[in-house]
DNA sequence: GCCGAAATGTTGATTTTTCAGCAGTCTTGC
DNA sequence: GCAAGACTGCTGAAAAATCAACATTTCGGC
């Protein structure tokens, strides 16, 4: 379905910037930014991507508030398909043991209760 | 530590095919992109990523097989990471549901249970 | 209304990426 | 050993991305 122009190096950096954040201005969006170019800069590839489709950006006062096109969810799930496929070859259990060494012992007990509940559940609506 | 420059789009493609096959020729790769260009082309794109220092390559008899040179269980991390911190705030809870959801029932009974059992394992071991 | 500050937009130059053509080298089969 | 085909390396040109200087517009206070 969507087949947007792929994205070059700074696009990516700043989709990223908005994907994690939600939504932000133009300055924000360069305060986060690694190694930031010129305010200038910054415009250009905001409007490079406006174009691309990959933006969408709505007045909120005196400024311009720039977000993802593509809702977060979908994005995400893209994301993380992109990520099983390339690195674990659709093994869910391979990407999830991962997942979990990342952050071994961050879980709380609530937390691990929940993702074992949401796996019993997850097979349930398969069948 | 590894901090290589950045990879632009058609490197960035180079390196996932490379990620998902562990290996492969410059013709392998030819035939795996999305949109070819030449032969030569991709030899070129190859040349660059070995001079930036994200590729090696051994002779397999009569031509070049390329392989990326961080291997392959801590790009997986690598790439776990960013996604869990650009498109989940870093909650692996969420993580693992949309990892869940995007294969709704194609886990095995077996496979659930292995995961489950991981998760009491990593509680186990982060204390 | 007027002024300064802040935000945005436009343009064109520099740099990087992308690519194909061509030449050289090695393999294989005869 | 030699010809055909496959593989590789190099070079330079075309396209895209990156960026900063400058112009324009908008906002808020006075």
């Amino acid at each position: 379905m969507s087949d947007l122009p792929p994205l070059s190096r700074r696009e990516r950096q700043v989709m990223d910037i908005l994907y994690e954040s939600g939504g932000a201005t133009a300055v924000q969006i360069r305060e986060r930014m690694a190694d930031p170019p010129t305010d200038s800069a910054v415009r250009s590839i905001l409007r490079i991507l406006i174009n691309k489709g990959h933006l969408t950006r709505k007045l909120d006062g005196p400024r311009y508030v720039y977000a993802p096109k593509t809702p977060v969810p979908r994005a995400s799930r893209s994301a993380m398909r992109y990520v099983l496929s390339t690195f674990f070859g659709g093994s869910v259990e391979g990407a999830v043991a991962t997942l979990l060494k990342l952050h071994e012992g961050d879980l709380t007990p609530a937390e691990r209760e929940r993702i074992k509940a949401m796996i019993d559940e997850a097979a349930e609506e398969g069948r």
